[in-house]
RNA sequence: GCCGCGGUAGUAUAGCCCGGCCCAGUAUGCGGGCCUUUCGAGCCCGUGACCCGGGUUCAAAUCCCGGCCGCGGCACCA
């Protein structure tokens, strides 16, 4: 083994290659396999339509893009239409957010999900009053005007009077409710299943409830509707009226699925096929919406906002850093089975490192610093150039030292070497205050195995905040950085050198930088 | 409590439908090494799993039964 090891890595995949080309040629196809979808049922290439239905009571998170990135692959993969559409049927309480039917179509541009067509169900409310008076007329679906009174005779198995009034007299009720004769709570249209249903939930199902929108009036469309329809209902309708082949949505809606077939049965529609897989979970992120929107309001100095790198949303890892590829990769290696899944922040970050890597030029920055004068005996100045990029050499900033000058190091550096090599620069031994230089060469360094350690020119040093997200809490760790992190704005990735990967947060005359990971 | 769905290494996933090619593959993590003007990337080696118990079978991660555990649901939320 250790006769294996100190071949170098291309004398030994040479030898891998001529001893045992299958194996070598096995390895290559299998890094080459790129993670697919299993076929969906009763599919055919360019007749799929799938949606993604958010609701917009805030933005969405890590658990949403699941959905969001599983539809948009499969609409790729048969060359169907993905349809978004902004489930907001409850004005009262899951009160959408004005703001996040926008920001929900950022996250999801930025994440690669293009969809083909758009609806808000606010803005369809006639259509599913007019489903709903088929339905009463189909004798399928009645109001109920008992009240509390409704739901307690339900729970015994018995029902409201009103079940059994013909479907006119529905009708009639129903057109009372519209015209606000009643009040929230005294009647609700209900689907007529099976009173004595074993599951309570499934029995004679609400289908659309009065919501009192002068009290709690509705972002888009204020207090213009009082009869509202619940979720089965409207998600019933438009999946059928929007032509929806495949549902593929949480098992959280596995109860629902049944709820919703007693819509396709009452009218007579063909029911798509419906997948769910389980939820999702990302280790040392919040994701709940209600917890970070009460996290945000009860403590606003606290919290960056939704976008915090603390938190799931999507919005908050694009802050911390983290790349649109790197979550579609991370959830494609999920994929749609239905037991629940936490994803391992060291998996996704290792992910996103390797896309980072490539493209995040390299700068030097300095933690908790120490100052030390230059003490050069090569010659009177030295320039360092320094490739931003390791792939690309060319692409050198140039940094000029004297004799005499300043340089920050890293305390940490400071404290644990006596020798060590400048980047880019000299080596030298750390006397008290003042950097001795040595013997300039590389190769000095190297045979004396001294560490390569990033430097920072004093006069050009730039502060430097560095927030670390540690579990509920926002690390602060201060440094400077080299003068050339002028080049780079806002939202710039970049990799510390011996630090980490950062992302760019505020450019000033001081730079905020969020770390990303090592 | 009732109903439903699941349980492959620390994490995620492949295999399970169509039992043998699986003393279980891959990624990440971890340990060691090579390379490299970064503690990053790359490369090599290693490490570690079929929830438990029965049954069927020449043969079970794969089929059957029971148990245990986990998740979801049981709203005039989505």
């Amino acid at each position: 083994m250790s006769e294996v090891n100190s071949i170098s890595p291309e004398v030994q995949r040479r030898i891998l290659e001529e001893e045992y080309p299958e194996l070598a040629e096995f390895r290559a196809s299998g890094r080459a396999e790129e993670r697919s979808l299993p076929p969906l049922p009763n599919a055919m290439e360019g007749k799929v339509r799938l949606r993604f239905a958010p609701n917009p009571d805030f933005v969405i998170h890590m658990g949403n893009a699941r959905p969001a990135i599983i539809n948009h692959e499969y609409a790729k993969m048969y060359r169907g239409a993905l349809i978004l559409r902004f489930e907001d049927t409850d004005p009262r309480t899951k009160t959408p957010l004005k703001e996040a039917y926008d920001l929900i179509k950022e996250d999801l541009k930025w994440l690669g999900v293009s969809w083909d067509e758009e609806y808000i169900q606010s803005l369809r409310m006639e259509v599913f009053y007019k489903v709903a008076r088929e339905a009463i007329a189909r004798d399928c679906a009645y109001v109920d005007n008992c009240g509390d009174e409704g739901k307690r005779l339900l729970s015994e198995g018995r029902h409201c009077p009103s079940r059994d009034y013909p479907p006119e007299e529905s009708l009639e009720l129903f057109d009372r409710m519209l015209d606000g004769v009643f009040g929230e709570g005294e009647a609700v249209l209900r689907m007529k299943t099976d009173p004595r249903h074993p599951n309570p939930s499934l029995r004679d199902w609400v289908a659309m409830r009065i919501i009192d929108t002068e009290k709690h009036p509705h972002p888009l469309v204020g207090s213009r509707y009082v009869v509202w329809p619940t979720y089965n209902f409207a998600v019933s309708v438009d999946d059928h009226l929007m032509g929806v082949t495949h549902v593929l949505r949480g098992k959280e809606h596995q109860l629902n699925t049944e709820k919703q077939l007693a819509v396709y049965r009452c009218m007579g529609w063909r029911p798509p096929e419906f997948i769910h897989f389980g939820r999702l979970k990302l280790e040392g992120f919040i994701l709940s919406k209600s917890k970070i929107r009460k996290l945000i309001e009860e403590k606003p100095d606290e919290f960056l906002g939704y976008d915090d790198p603390r938190f799931g949303t999507i919005a908050g890892l694009r802050r911390r850093g983290i790349l649109p590829e790197a979550i579609r990769e991370v959830i494609m290696q999920v994929g749609v089975k239905p037991t629940d899944a936490t994803i391992s922040w060291a998996n996704l970050a290792s992910i996103n490192r390797k896309l980072l890597d490539k493209r995040a030029d390299r700068i030097m920055f300095v933690e908790d610093p120490v100052r030390l004068k230059l003490s050069l005996s090569s010659s009177k100045c030295l320039e360092a150039r320094i490739p931003y990029h390791p792939d690309r050499p060319e692409r050198v900033r140039a940094i000029e030292v004297c004799d005499g000058d300043s340089v920050l190091l890293s305390r940490s550096d400071y404290t644990s070497h006596q020798q060590v090599r400048l980047m880019g620069l000299s080596n030298f031994s750390i006397e008290d205050s003042v950097l001795v230089e040595t013997d300039p060469s590389l190769d000095h360094a190297r045979r004396m195995k001294l560490p390569i350690i990033q430097w920072v020119k004093a006069s050009e040093a730039v502060k430097t905040v560095v927030l670390e997200p540690v579990e509920l809490s926002l690390k602060s760790r201060s440094g400077y950085s080299e003068g050339s992190i002028r080049g780079y704005g806002v939202d710039s990735r970049l990799q510390f050198v011996r630090f980490g990967f950062v992302r760019v947060d505020s450019a000033g005359e001081e730079y905020t930088v969020i770390y990303t990971h090592k």
